[in-house]
DNA sequence: AGAGTAAAAGACATTAAACTCTTTTAATCT
DNA sequence: AGATTAAAAGAGTTTAATGTCTTTTACTCT
């Protein structure tokens, strides 16, 4: 009887995204939003799923939680939808990553070391801690107009194909 | 009756490490083997999950995978446990990670676009290519034997306190 | 050979993330 | 007022990650 080392004992992970699905899709969300409710318009979250492939009612959670903390507001009834205010443009990512993902995201240990930090740091500390900042600062200077702008002058996109 | 906003519509995520726990448990096990099994001692599963406040069988199913993927030797029996061969100290951080999580990690987007890259980025790609990449090549430089040393040498720890 | 020990193996349980569905509420239009 | 539309709300489902338990196998020692 052979064996053949058939399957693997751990399931690896399937998608591993750096942050949460919920984060991806509410940029993505608000980002398109940014760019087609010019002139008071409102873009239904039919629209948003749709054309950004990502599923309707999940992304309805999502966007309830960022009208919740004023980043975008919303509209019920026809003619209803979601639009941008006054400060929509001008929230910085990492607010919208503490509303996805909480803050504790920002404190992880790449070894699972609770409280790593430079004076007792993991054997990796060093190597990941400007790595990590990087993404942060990122996070911390760009803004939902930032995003928008980018995809309007065609340097990026939102969706694939 | 007055509404109190009392919870959120979302989880926000608990605890997220940059890659799965699994990965940061077999980082800090192999190292602490490799610390421990010198002159040919075997290293049990009680020990190690002990040691690192690690849940022992979880760890179990890790150990196994590393086994089999030959990046760490066993035995059964009485005076039976781990210890490191001849490979083990020079093992990249990185085939510990697609052991454990696969080697998608590596090519995902911030924004959860499906191959998101430089010809066609989502708008945070340049920002967060850099990161990761320096996050990458941190893995595929280090190998266990330069953990081992550091933590040897005082200058990081496996544990909190 | 028999007792004891420790990993291997696999089934099972729990938790959190991701996703879906249904009902309710509020707005607009006829 | 009634029909229609679309978000709000919340309960429910599914999947993957994490964690636990029990049995089996293999080895060592007496």
């Amino acid at each position: 009887m052979t064996c053949t080392f058939a399957k693997a004992r751990l399931q690896a992970r399937t998608f591993a995204p750096m942050f949460s699905k919920a984060f991806g899709y509410a940029l993505r969300a608000i980002t398109y939003i940014a760019l087609h409710c010019e002139d008071g318009k409102r873009i239904s979250l039919q629209e948003v799923s749709e054309h950004l492939a990502v599923p309707h009612h999940f992304l309805g959670k999502i966007m309830q939680d960022l009208v919740h903390h004023g980043i975008i507001d919303s509209a019920k009834g026809p003619t209803g939808g979601f639009f941008v205010n006054a400060r929509t443009c001008d929230y910085h990512l990492i607010e919208v990553l503490k509303i996805t993902d909480g803050s504790q995201v920002l404190n992880s240990c790449v070894m699972g070391i609770r409280h790593c930090n430079a004076e007792r740091p993991c054997p990796l500390h060093h190597d990941f801690a400007s790595c990590k900042n990087g993404m942060i600062r990122a996070l911390e200077e760009k803004t939902v107009r930032m995003l928008a702008e980018d995809v309007k002058a065609g340097g990026s996109f939102l969706i694939r194909e």
